[in-house]
DNA sequence: TTTATATATTGCAATATTACGATATATTAT
DNA sequence: ATAATATATCGTAATATTGCAATATATAAA
């Protein structure tokens, strides 16, 4: 005891947290896959390929946009959406140098 | 029109969403930030490093567990968290593969 | 200007998550 | 057997998420 909880979170932490969760959704992650396997990526496309409404893929985009994984801009009447693949690469550095700290020799289990 | 809207999630996307879920919250992306720098990973050590109350970090070793990144075995009157190393594994290729489909010239924004 | 198309927003119901106090369980120490 | 320690579970309140119908907005087409 004597042990004082004051550490909250780091900054990294929570963005690491926050950008994990907006893909925590298996329609964002057909979103992103979506995204990726078409050259035109169309919002209405995405409508036309997930099993849900139209408010919904909004409200999905929407998330992922705050989390800095799309970004999207204005073409005509549509809206295209893209990835941005520097929060991808900020993700498979996390990943990685949780790896790195792993050592095999210092589990109990 | 006239597209049906047929497609539902895969296995791999559910899977991939479940792990990426546990992952979203700050608290046990320090948990397992911690467990890897701990030799000892013993969960009361989680309880007093993390400002939340015990039944809490129970719960949150409990959704990690769950979506198989930590396991946990028995030692003493103690219990020892270790990360499972192939799921961080399968989720960095999860992420390579997205960057490996990314191609900068077909983005419109 | 009217109509059609594409997307966003609002409002709302159902469900899930988060956090914790109280309590249960299980092991160890005395 | 009793007490102490470590962890899990239960119950519950507060909040967040998910999904959608209805509606608003904005651009393009007629």
């Amino acid at each position: 005891m004597g042990v004082s909880k004051t550490s909250s979170y780091t900054e990294i932490q929570i963005e690491t947290a926050n950008r994990l969760k907006a893909l925590g959704h298996p329609a964002r992650i057909a979103i992103v896959q979506f995204l990726l396997n078409q050259k035109e990526c169309i919002c209405n496309d995405i409508v036309n390929e997930l099993p849900l409404a139209q408010p919904t893929i909004s409200q999905h985009l929407k998330e992922l946009k705050n989390a800095g994984i799309i970004q999207g801009t204005i073409e005509g009447k549509a809206i295209c959406y893209c990835i941005n693949p520097k929060v991808i690469k900020d993700l498979v550095s996390f990943f990685n140098s949780i790896l790195s700290n792993f050592h095999p020799e210092d589990q109990c289990c």
